[in-house]
DNA sequence: ACAAAACATGAGGGCACCCTCGACTTAACC
DNA sequence: GGTTAAGTCGAGGGTGCCCTCATGTTTTGT
């Protein structure tokens, strides 16, 4: 799907590295909203060549975040294989949302209904996929609250999102909590 | 400490009404966020009039939500009321959320650091005079998590006002599941 | 009815962000 | 090394919000 285009002059090339690093950093620090100019700036670019290469802030977003959302399949593995469906369940929120409270900018487009590029959406979905077996081995157990959804997941991550904002260091003492109200 | 001022003016004073009313409604309908120039429009009076009533955000909140938070009194005392000390503090949570629910000004107020006033500070002092009673009790009578404080009240007073926001619908059954991992 | 004081008005300046486009610069290829 | 397509640059136009102030209007008290 690559569309083989010409590679990019050597000059191009440096510049859309330098975009790249400069949002991966930025996303990372102050959240999906930052200002277009500031990773320009920070890249040391001009903000015409940020639109060229970058005409939509999505395009920024499609290039960074599938390789970090890989990250989602590496704990999704590691929680099937645990044995124990409790175990594998509760461990798996607790490596996602350490996840989240790593990258603010990961925080964001986990919490958004958003975002329009399709690896991420793709992404997302895989990670669904794998809660959701995590769900169903623990319902089989009969360890998980019966009626639990994974709608209830994407509200609990949303909130987990917002408890992570204000209290980057309190986000494990409330997902405990709520995670203890899910056992059964 | 009402600096007894001359009376306004009669144009002044309906002009300062209705600014108070078109703030009231639109602080509900959308928020603590909305543009100070749309509830100049919705009340029919300039900008300028507006900031003559109102030099800053925080004088409209502090003129509109004590009234809003006298609610919160009301719950509070109904739930004082209720001899069991576990329903008494699960009942004040959702009492509490659902206040929120209704209102999105008062879910951004309570959800936020904010705000500078101090009529509104002291409310929400009360209120968490309240459930800090509560909370004694149920954990006096041993039913509450032992180690559950108001800090942990707070966190979650955040989160359940992103819950509320993205869905409206949804919350109790967030609340509910929450608040059984609370219990012991 | 008039003067003075109180008030209302909205154009406009400031700011932060968005995005575009024509003039310049540079890498790539012969 | 000259040509040219590819790329860079940044001033500047657009938007939405904030807030101020000179000018014009209304109320009030006499």
């Amino acid at each position: 799907m690559v569309t083989a285009s010409r590679p990019l002059r050597a000059d191009a090339a440096r510049n859309r590295d330098k975009l790249l690093v400069a949002a991966a950093e930025l996303f990372a620090e102050r959240g999906l909203d930052v200002p277009l100019e500031h990773i320009a700036r920070r890249a040391e670019v001009s903000i015409g060549t940020l639109y060229k290469h970058f005409p939509t802030r999505d395009d920024f977003v499609a290039q960074i975040f599938p390789q970090r959302l890989a990250a989602l399949d590496v704990i999704g593995e590691k929680a099937l294989a645990e044995p124990d469906p409790w175990r594998a369940f509760a461990g798996y929120l607790e490596d996602l949302y350490a996840l989240q409270a790593e990258d603010r900018g990961l925080n964001d487009v986990l919490a958004r209904d958003l975002p329009n590029a399709p690896e991420v959406v793709s992404a997302c979905h895989r990670g669904a996929g794998h809660a959701g077996v995590l769900m169903d081995r623990a319902l089989a157990a009969g360890v998980l609250r019966a009626d639990y959804t994974i709608a209830d997941l994407a509200t609990l991550t949303r909130a987990m999102a917002q408890v992570i904002r204000d209290s980057p260091d309190e986000w494990r003492r409330f997902l405990s909590i709520y995670v203890e109200g899910l056992r059964t």
